[in-house]
DNA sequence: TTGTAAGCGTTATCAG
DNA sequence: CTGATAACGCTTACAA
């Protein structure tokens, strides 16, 4: 058992003949510390292995430089892509990221912030489910901050970023059309989270508008699989769309992949497909898929430009654009635009 | 400024009537009370919103609870999948996952294992680079255990989980030859590491065994897109390979499109393709790769299980096999089998 | 600028 | 079983 062998400032202080204070200033970014002794600390500290106990540093400062990521489904292209955008940005922040996976159980993102305030993260970022409004209210009366991605919400204190969805639902919509689609579907899943929602409810207002009918189809969570499934009973149908909207990426290449191989459908001239969150798939060759990006990067700037700033921020709600991304899976607008 | 709001254990002592020392008992597991104390704290803690300080805890117990994950390129299918599993494993064993992203610059495994010191993480576990020997030795003076995925490294200390790659390089190579191909390939990326390298060399060595040659071709990172400049590359040549064993299912996914739509190859007719780590994508239609799968949760749990046992395991390297996933894109044995 | 000393919230030890 | 008390390693007034 080897633990204990961790070297501390009184060991650094020593070797290097000053007070333990002078050692916790050198490591302590404001602090005052003539050039000279600054110096002799390195050395010692270089010399020993020394290493700010963070665990003591948080303790005092009531400031543990931890930041938690609440999610589920982290092996997905899209979950995955954000935590590595959130991971980089945090530590360029000075901060560091706790990933906290929550694919368990349902009440599992209530768990994770109890972890986050055993740990007194400063922050959480929750990327998935819909924490409990006490549990919420323990974090904020904590001092920590809370940032929701896509979880539409409307308690005031954490900071919610969120996606028009119900704005590129409508664009879609308009394309198809465009593309002289008659027969509209929307593939959605049965996990039924608001962003997903907002996008089926915000097509079919559209279409309402449009005056046009649109088959809607929702089976299991939201995956590639859940995608054929959806084809299969979309493309079974007396009267088989021409123009599908799937909720994710991933549905639409597994929505896509069947509708080729089982059902010997081109796309786009049989069937138009259109998807979201622009996942690295999106662009690949076999699916060159027509869709929304998902503005990672913004999103990430956004949250933790938050954290850096003062706590008690006004937090307005933050409603970012998906940019469509035009690929091959919808055909190019008809000659005659309806208008 | 609403910090310093946490509940600590005096407050809880004090409302449940009982010593902090009560309260301090009653959160530890194998400690004794009396199942009324144990009730009136549990009561009082509840009603104050009190949760243990971990920072404090682990400042005492030297032991943080934390194990460091240390990664490059997060957002990759496969490095995605296993920090998914990674994380559910430690949480299950009372652990949590801290996510150091090392993409940006080389050396940055070393400053994500000096991260993991500051906070005295129980151990790192390292999926992509490789650190310096003295940090290594730093870390595991210190008393935090080292895991390894994938790197071939020979320092004792560490647990080392490998993969046979040279085993499976051996396997595809014999099944191509069973399918009557005659000009190989093997689509490497630059990246160079021990597993990659691995199996270019294995596939090398079975084939000179066998008597016939491979092209080799090398090119930017392990990535979809490095898939297709090598089919671009290895497709133009004089003599063309009618099988390729690409370094990674990304890299045979990038390969597989680009042999298809830029050069009307079919697969597995025209050319046999094998990849190497089972992502999902490797089992979409549009690919249905015939590849190794990376034994994902056997790793997380050997990992796992080694940090839960003594500190003083002899921590043998563990050498896993990769099963073979038949899929669609290899054609099958030709009749008159060779041997 | 520097050192001294008083915490921070726990847990471990040791009497009772 | 319970309650004082002494650490743990650090930061931060306060005084020198």
């Amino acid at each position: 058992m080897t633990r204990k062998e961790f070297v501390s400032a009184l060991d650094v202080a020593k070797k290097a003949g000053v007070s333990r204070s002078a050692v916790s200033r050198t490591f302590t970014p404001g602090a005052s510390v003539s050039d000279d002794t600054r110096r002799k600390v390195l050395a010692a500290a270089d010399a020993l292995g020394y290493h700010v106990n963070q665990l003591a540093r948080g303790l005092m400062r009531n400031e543990s430089g931890i930041v938690c990521l609440i999610v589920s489904e982290i092996a997905t292209p899209y979950r995955s892509a954000l935590i590595s955008s959130l991971t980089q940005r945090l530590q360029d922040a000075g901060k560091v990221a706790m990933l906290i996976n929550t694919d368990r159980s349902d009440g599992s993102v209530d768990l994770a912030l109890r972890q986050a305030i055993r740990y007194r993260a400063d922050a959480s970022i929750i990327l998935s489910g819909m924490p409990d409004k006490s549990i919420t209210q323990l974090c904020l009366r904590s001092g920590q901050r809370l940032v929701l991605i896509n979880r539409d919400d409307d308690q005031p204190g954490p900071l919610r970023i969120n996606l028009d969805d119900a704005e590129a639902a409508q664009r879609i919509l308009t394309a198809f059309l465009r593309a002289g689609c008659k027969r509209l579907a929307f593939a959605n899943s049965e996990a039924g989270t608001p962003s997903l929602m907002a996008r089926e409810n915000g097509f079919l207002a559209a279409a309402q508008r449009a005056g046009v009918e649109v088959s809607v189809m929702r089976h299991g969570p939201t995956s590639y699989e859940s995608g054929r499934v959806l084809a299969q009973r979309l493309m079974t149908l007396d009267a088989p769309p021409d123009a599908v909207f799937c909720v994710t990426d991933l549905v639409a290449c597994g929505f896509m992949d069947a509708a080729r191989q089982q059902f010997s459908l081109s796309v786009p001239q049989d069937l138009c497909i259109a998807g979201f969150d622009n996942i690295e798939q999106a662009g690949w060759g076999s699916y060159s898929l027509t869709t929304f990006e998902q503005p990672i990067a913004r999103i990430a700037d956004a949250a933790v430009e938050w954290l850096e700033g003062s706590p008690n921020e006004p937090s307005k709600p933050l409603r970012l654009n998906a940019e469509l991304i035009w690929r091959g899976s919808i055909r190019a607008p008809q000659t005659q635009t309806p208008k």
